[in-house]
DNA sequence: CAGTCCTAGACACTTACTTCA
DNA sequence: GTTGAAGTAAGTGTCTAGGAC
């Protein structure tokens, strides 16, 4: 069943964008990442001419665009002018038992699982993220090989380590060591090469400067958002003193009603209350002009004050 | 050569899982 | 045992450079 396609037949050509799908749905490069992360001990190509038998193989030119939903790969391609939809169960793909185990759950999604990276791992990682903060596939390839770990887990963990030590828009000199990071992993520390290196203090003082840059930009978060804190703290309160002062009212009128001794209070039935749709204030049907604000009612703002 | 389409990589932001106090 | 905070692997949206046509 499995045979090499030319490269020319471009069975991945996409004519459509899969967004235009509804549900969830993957770009052709994310299938592409989906696909070669989990099924990277077969090829795609071959792969969906299995799963598809061979009346679809002479059709795969016409690939609309595809989608995943949990393990189902939905193809929708483009025969006699209309659209077709071919659902793909991947459970029936030739998977590894571990593929398999994840796939017992039903047809829904399986519990998002967290990988914990060993010390080892992150050491070996860490040590090529301090020659390197970027990869090339092929040195992607090869580190997760060596790690025992998916292409996609090795970029996924350089993503998350370069916005870690400064969201990329700065970069560490290819021999600096790595920031230490809470709870550690030896990522703090010199390693021989750089204890060698002759413009060491120079490098230690740029990595003091942008620590120093840094701290002062974290700082001014800090102050910014607490400041913010301030004022909605300062809103909160005027609001409340509003409130109250509206209550002490309200039980003012209460007891100069009481004292007037109109007779027993007219009760409004709630068959003659109506309430708006569009600004929810509910109302009875001879005065209008008594409306009760309802709950949503926005609490004053500032230029009431 | 310019324009268009597609791919893939990167980043920012977010979510969700795990660990620990 | 419970809870909240912190750390972090992974998901998602968007942008951009580069190649093919």
């Amino acid at each position: 069943m499995e045979r090499p396609l030319h490269v020319a037949e471009r069975p991945f050509h996409v004519l459509g964008n899969a967004r235009c799908l509804p549900g969830i749905s993957l770009p052709t490069h994310r299938f592409k990442a989906y696909f070669n992360s989990n099924y990277s001990h077969m090829d795609s190509h071959s792969t969906l001419n299995y799963s598809i038998n061979g009346d679809f193989t002479g059709k795969l030119f016409t690939l609309g665009s595809y989608y995943l939903r949990s393990r189902l790969l939905f193809v929708s391609t483009l025969r006699g002018g209309g659209r077709e939809q071919l659902k793909l169960d991947m459970n029936q793909l030739p998977s590894s038992s571990e593929d398999n185990e994840e796939l017992s759950h039903g047809g829904s999604a399986p519990p998002r699982k967290k990988l914990r990276i060993t010390r080892e791992q992150s050491r070996l990682l860490e040590d090529s993220f301090r020659q390197n903060h970027t990869l090339n596939p092929k040195q992607k390839e090869a580190l997760a090989k060596h790690l025992m770990l998916r292409p996609r887990q090795i970029e996924v963990w350089f993503q998350n380590r370069r916005a870690s030590c400064g969201s990329g828009r700065w970069r560490l000199p290819p021999s600096s060591p790595a920031f230490p990071r809470g709870g550690g992993g030896g990522g703090g520390s010199f390693s021989s090469a750089d204890a060698g290196s002759s413009s060491r203090e120079g490098r230690v003082l740029v990595l003091m400067m942008k620590l120093s840059a840094e701290v002062k930009s974290v700082n001014s978060t800090i102050r910014s958002k607490l400041k913010q804190t301030e004022m909605e703290c300062e809103y909160l309160k005027r609001w409340f003193g509003s409130l109250t002062e509206q209550n002490h009212r309200l039980h003012r009128e209460v007891e100069e009603l009481r004292a007037m001794n109109v007779g027993p209070p007219t009760v409004t039935s709630a068959s003659s209350l109506t309430m708006c749709p569009r600004c929810e204030r509910v109302t009875t049907a001879a005065s209008p002009s008594l409306a009760i604000p309802s709950q949503k009612t926005l609490p004053p703002q500032e230029s009431e004050h």
